[in-house]
DNA sequence: GTTAATACCTGTTCGC
DNA sequence: TGCGAACAGGTATTAA
């Protein structure tokens, strides 16, 4: 379930095995995962180099040296496994295989095939569909407590969907939502549009500092980076509430119970005890 | 315009 | 032991 921590360590881990190197061959072993792979995909990336490696969101952008850029989304269950030669046989979920200059193997494996690949131009690229709405980076400058207080104004859906929803703040996921709003002592059923401004700053810090914790963690295990499939930084990550429901709040001087519920068709864990 | 529900997909876990 | 149901959830689409 890779959200932007989980994309921002598989990027730091392709770094060493893509960036400035040549994709000699790509092979196609389906039609497509989400939506069907753009034409001529394999030629369109053999003898391309991979010039930079970026992160929109939940989305890497390789940029080549053809003037495209691939955009890939690892959807619930996608991985990229990097492996030297001799590479380990390919198996029935390794959907696209990238054999690079120099002998490694990128091997997008996506058991789910909730992800995507696409190639568009790199000018335009930040106009792709996928990318065109998405709101601002959690990590950068561009999120602060005006621009979501402005985003949240007059939403009357719980914090925690609107939190959910890309276009208010992008690259969170439910786990890091839950996460920011236990942080935060929000409660994920309060309307957006009625959380005071001192307590949207304080949401703010909250995101910036689970996902910054979660992208060190991340870094931390990436000592091999065969390893960038993105999983390991979860289960490294301590959750203190995500997964812990009918355990006791790790607030000192809280204890409450963290509880699970249903909200849009997806669990919400919270603490009904310091989550106001 | 906003909000909620649904579809997509399959490996894993759980209950009977 | 075996089977089916429930569950995981990011995003687009559809419905309300």
């Amino acid at each position: 379930m890779p959200e932007l921590p989980e994309v921002e360590t598989v990027r730091r881990g392709l770094l060493p095995v893509l960036e400035g190197r040549v994709i000699e061959r790509a092979e196609i072993r389906r039609e497509g995962l989400r939506w069907p792979f753009p034409p001529r995909m394999e030629a369109r990336l053999a003898g391309a180099r991979v010039t930079a490696l970026r992160r929109r969101s939940k989305y890497i952008l390789a940029d080549l040296s053809t003037g495209e850029t691939l955009l890939l989304h690892l959807g619930m269950s996608g991985r990229l496994l990097i492996s030297e030669p001799p590479h380990p046989p390919l198996t029935r979920h390794d959907h696209v295989v990238l054999d690079i200059e120099g002998g490694a193997r990128v091997a997008f494996n996506d058991a789910r095939r909730f992800g995507m690949m696409d190639l568009v131009a790199t000018e335009t690229a930040h106009e792709h569909r996928l990318l065109a709405s998405l709101g601002p980076e959690p990590l950068g400058n561009g999120f602060h407590e005006a621009g979501l207080a402005a985003a949240l104004a007059g939403r009357r859906t719980p914090i925690k969907s609107a939190l959910l929803d890309q276009r208010i703040v992008a690259g969170l996921g439910n786990i890091y939502v839950c996460e920011a709003l236990f942080r935060a002592a929000i409660h994920p059923g309060r309307q957006a549009g009625r959380i005071a401004a001192a307590r949207i700053a304080r949401l703010v810090r909250a995101i910036r500092d689970v996902l910054a914790e979660a992208i060190a963690a991340g870094g931390s295990t990436l000592s091999d980076y065969r390893q960038a499939d993105g999983e390991l930084g979860y289960f490294q990550h301590a959750f203190r509430v995500y997964g812990r429901a009918g355990a006791p709040c790790t607030r000192p001087g809280c204890g409450g119970t963290i509880r699970r519920i249903a909200q849009g068709g997806r669990s919400t864990f919270y603490c009904p005890q310091c989550q106001r």
